[in-house]
DNA sequence: CTCGGTGCAAAAGGTTTGCATGCCT
DNA sequence: AGGCATGCAAACCTTTTGCACCGAG
């Protein structure tokens, strides 16, 4: 732990970024809790080191972090941004529609098809965005479903983690 | 014109909607404008119709044809969520991140790897979102392009475009 | 010391809700 | 006639911005 600080400050530093208290500690909840997390819940985790951190610094350190490159700023339908610490790797995700558990995948020849379905309509692709919602193997494993209603794009397991029935 | 709104009238019925001004109105826009509408112009638009509608109109009329199946709800990244009449088929979208442009296609084999690496993990895929950001025909024709910044995650055209370098 | 980062509070969207009124059936 | 749908306005929630102050370099 007291090495992450020193870390922190040293990628911070490396991209040109002014270190203070609040920014390493904003940084690093990010590089230690990581995955998917949102503005509210980053900011309860990092006044919790450094208390006082202001609402309006989360989201100016969370715009810096992502202007360079840093951070991922993902959103899964519910309305809420969540955040990621950047790695090298670009990953998908599989959501569980009843717990809400977020899983990570890669597959590369999912990727290739998209650059070839692209091109078929004249498009360069330069990033892009899979989801895949279902149900987790312990959710089905437990018997728990989802309540049947057709898809309207973008439910969560947030929000539909409210509707399910066992 | 003088059709479609009994045709709309029946569709409505035949969801166990009831039936009102407002609701036609919206509805039919949805219907006939369809593809990623906004609130804001979803209520501009329906109001030329049927003036006088509310914007909470706009929002529970929204939320019940999304619950009874109607219209799906999507989001690209920038915080406003878009709606359009959901048809049979499962599609996914080609954005541009110069001029905004959304292009749609379908690509069986796509899903179908999906589904192969969902349940590599032990998920049955119920629905997925699929996104590819990049540059469209004619503005790669044009030399257009985005100014070099790494990937976030959800950069979108319309943020994208402000942005962008000739 | 100086410039930029910070906290606070207010503003700014977008969406939801409470309530009295009005319309559909 | 009865109950759901509506409009208005206010509440809400998340994110952004203005400004005076403070801290890092």
């Amino acid at each position: 732990m007291g090495g992450t600080k020193r870390d922190i400050r040293g990628l911070l530093r490396a991209h040109g970024i002014t270190c203070s208290n609040p920014r390493i500690a904003i940084t690093s909840v990010l590089y230690e809790l990581g995955l998917h997390i949102d503005a509210a819940e980053l900011h309860r985790t990092a006044n919790l080191r450094v208390p006082g951190i202001g609402r309006a610094t989360i989201y100016r350190t969370l715009q810096l972090l992502r202007d360079r490159g840093l951070v991922a700023e993902r959103e899964f339908g519910d309305g809420l941004r969540r955040y990621e610490f950047r790695s090298e790797s670009h990953h998908d995700h599989l959501i569980c529609l009843v717990c809400g558990s977020i899983l990570e995948f890669e597959e590369p020849s999912i990727e290739a098809l998209q650059v070839q379905v692209a091109s078929r309509h004249g498009f360069e692709v330069l990033r892009h965005r899979l989801e895949l919602y279902g149900h987790c193997r312990s959710c089905r494993e437990n018997g728990k479903k989802l309540v049947d209603r057709p898809f309207t794009g973008v439910l969560t397991g947030h929000r539909a983690a409210e509707e399910l029935r066992e």
